[in-house]
DNA sequence: CAAAAAGTGTAACATCTGTTACACATACCA
DNA sequence: TGGTATGTGTAACAGATGTTACACTTTTTG
């Protein structure tokens, strides 16, 4: 879930010019140290912000208080854009800075200039958010997942086709139960089950995929 | 859920024409009897799909065979829009049809072509997937909540902020389930015991709510 | 109108998950 | 290096949900 391939920076085609962005753009840039709430769920998102520099994450506040984690975003990445021309334009997660970040903000009339002038970066805007859709259907997918096993067997298959069946996941257990929307014990639980059963192991964070047979069965 | 009023149809503006489209716009137009499967998941999407006629329900098949319910959508409306442009551009869910349906496809090339010619149909198109994305965001809570009455309290309450405090719920309690992700009888045991402990009342389709507090509490 | 189909209420039971608590291991920091 | 904070393994227990089964009601259809 972690992004670690921009996907895209909506300016790659200026680049050359003066440093980063179109001369005539109008823009501003905001920084943030570690650890600070960018944007509260629920704020209002009149802007395209693009994060330039630093990582956040994104969580849900769920109705009983509780957090659920949704990704974590490595610059340079336009931040919940989807949500800058919905008819109730306000975000939906919170947004916290895990390290020192830089923002950009673009004013929504400057991006939709920038989308009817620009082809390029009206192609971009589109394919990120339809990236982004499939991002949260995925996820979607994931919650819908009944037994916890489910949910971690879901998750190892999706990391192994990526990365082959050794891999490392940089969460702890406290980070991968909110991910999966369950108790950490729980977690633990079922992790240390599927040791034993031989399906996968785990060495830190480093896991291991020993059975994928077994591993897929467990998605039932 | 249920989508009553259409957002978009996309060519409001072009109406007088001659009909329904711009005069030089290239598609096609598709029919379906009810009950035929329009889109496999994972079909590949290679065409803005707009159903004009008839209902559709939309479906996601979990790994383990179960359907995951979305939601029913009627005409006019465009179906799954933002995969057009991802970059792993399929389904990600089964859409069924309800009734007899009409469904027009207009070829991706030509969509770009009235993206850039046509700002208003770019900005319609950008808000509907706005809207899309947020709904997603919306369903992504209603099952992060775990317990069922907190599901159940979380959407009575939706639907009560739209249409008071007395509703009809056109929905029979196996598609609830489904929607909410859990099993009938446990669904029916739930509502059976709000309906003891008078939070609602439920009568046929009709439910009324009672103690908005209680049902607040149930999020928890 | 009668038969079939679909939908609903409910029970018993097994299973899974959350909660709480605590010991232990590991990483971090002064 | 020693102490503190963070992370992990595990147990006991309570509560919630899934499964299966069946009777009953309502709706649909011929």
């Amino acid at each position: 879930m972690t992004n670690n391939n921009p996907e895209w920076v909506g300016f790659n085609q200026f680049d050359e010019d003066n440093g980063l962005f179109p001369a005539d753009m109008s823009y501003s840039i905001q920084n943030y140290r570690k650890n600070i709430l960018v944007f509260r769920q629920g704020g209002v998102c009149d802007a395209l912000y693009i994060l330039i520099q630093g990582s956040v994450k994104t969580e849900m506040i769920t109705e009983n208080g509780n957090l659920l984690g949704i990704e974590i975003i490595k610059a340079p990445r336009p931040l919940a854009p989807a949500f800058l021309f919905s008819d109730n334009n306000r975000f939906p997660v919170e947004v916290t800075t895990l390290e020192d970040a830089e923002v950009l903000r673009i004013p929504k009339e400057e991006v939709i200039r920038l989308m009817t002038s620009q082809p390029d970066f009206m192609k971009q805007f589109l394919t990120h958010n339809a990236n982004r859709t499939q991002f949260l259907t995925n996820r979607l997918q994931l919650l819908s997942i009944k037994t916890i096993k489910g949910k971690i067997a879901h998750f190892l298959l999706e990391q192994s086709s990526e990365h082959g069946s050794k891999f490392v996941i940089n969460r702890n257990q406290t980070e991968l139960a909110g991910f999966f929307g369950v108790a950490r014990p729980s977690l633990a639980r079922s992790l240390s089950e599927m040791v034993q059963d031989g399906v996968i192991s785990i060495n830190k964070k480093e896991y291991t995929l020993l059975n994928n047979k077994g591993l897929r069965e467990l998605l039932l």
